[in-house]
DNA sequence: AGAGTAACCGAACGATCGGTCGGGACAAGA
DNA sequence: TCTTGTCCCGACCGATCGTTCGGTTACTCT
């Protein structure tokens, strides 16, 4: 076999905890302590799974970035008009949100203070350039209303699409991601307004 | 005179100094010695003005919070159709929160680890609430899709309203307020596609 | 049975945390 | 000149920070 039994810890698996701690207390208000309290070993064992705190930082806003990127490289992304391109993308934003949500609230939270953080920054803007370059395409074709500037409107429905990580809550009976999803694209390609 | 001379720091304006670090580093990333360079006085004094750093905290918090709900308590938020009282809701939301940038920022990232956030929390949660009920009101005069539920409408309206403070900046040569706030009463109530 | 190793622990490291303390500089009012 | 009060300081407090270290289990392989 290729994996079997783990009643103990991996770098992995300490990661889902200490992420979920991350997203409780914020990543400066997490000690060491916190951490080994969550995870029910000591505080010095984590270092035998892991370097130490940054590098949990590290790992997860990798992941986040990998899932993110990711949609890029998709098919629908890549071919096609450039309106449904970023419908595809707006889409799929979604879904990798409600998928990785830990990961990606973490991501959506770091502030510059250290190297890691400074790097995921940076990532970051790459990926919201990305997306800005098709909305700029997309206005060029005439597709979306000009009276907003691309790069405004860019910002705005990133901001509607990552405010996810503040409320959205998986396999809660509440919404499903299947029909935020769809309430994402309806209200930022027709808006709230009911179409007479 | 009511009011004179100042080359000397008050509870206010050392307060302005602590929200710009506390948005830079981080509310628990910011150490009161971080705050005692950016003053460019020595530490044990800034306790000559405020009772510590959470005192700071929740002066910041409390302004932000006063400038959201007196949204509510203007007659335009109060009398008229629920669909024309949300959306001037909406537009003086970006108003306030463009006048108020730093100090709804911080607002905007308290986690709750202290007496002092969990109250901000809370008032916060209020102040959505009573913005939910309007777009309730606005569904049921059926001014507003209905495919998309109400309390879902709403926390996606936030965020995009509350994205601002992750990239506005004013007086920088970029985007105006008035701009700003057009935008997005325009993204929100009509969508992003072009209207044939 | 013995060797090797993965997983874990308590104790302690130097650094930094938020906050306290006693006192100095200086201007205003007497 | 003497008091009073504002504004500020360096030195220091106990607590906690992220991290290291030496050592102890307990399981696997030979």
């Amino acid at each position: 076999m290729t994996t079997a039994k783990r009643d103990t810890y991996t770098p992995e698996t300490l990661l889902s905890v200490a992420v979920r701690v991350f997203n409780d207390r914020g990543y400066d208000g997490t000690s060491m302590e916190h951490l080994s309290k969550a995870a029910g070993i000591s505080k010095s064992s984590i270092y035998h799974h892991v370097a130490g705190k940054e590098e949990l930082l590290r790992r997860a806003v990798s992941r986040a970035l990998d899932g993110l990127f990711g949609i890029l490289d998709e098919e629908h992304a890549r071919v096609g008009r450039a309106v449904r391109r970023l419908e595809y993308v707006t889409r799929r934003m979604v879904e990798v949100l409600t998928a990785e949500l830990p990961y990606v609230t973490l991501l959506l939270r770091v502030r510059g203070n250290t190297g890691t953080e400074r790097w995921a920054l940076e990532r970051r803007r790459e990926f919201d350039h990305r997306v800005a370059e098709l909305m700029k395409e997309a206005a060029a074709d005439g597709d979306v209303r000009a009276d907003v500037e691309f790069g405004l409107a860019t910002r705005l429905v990133f901001g509607m699409i990552n405010s996810l990580v503040e409320w959205y809550r998986p396999d809660g009976r509440g919404v499903g991601e299947r029909e935020v999803a769809d309430a994402v694209v309806r209200l930022v390609f027709e808006g709230l307004r009911k179409e007479e």
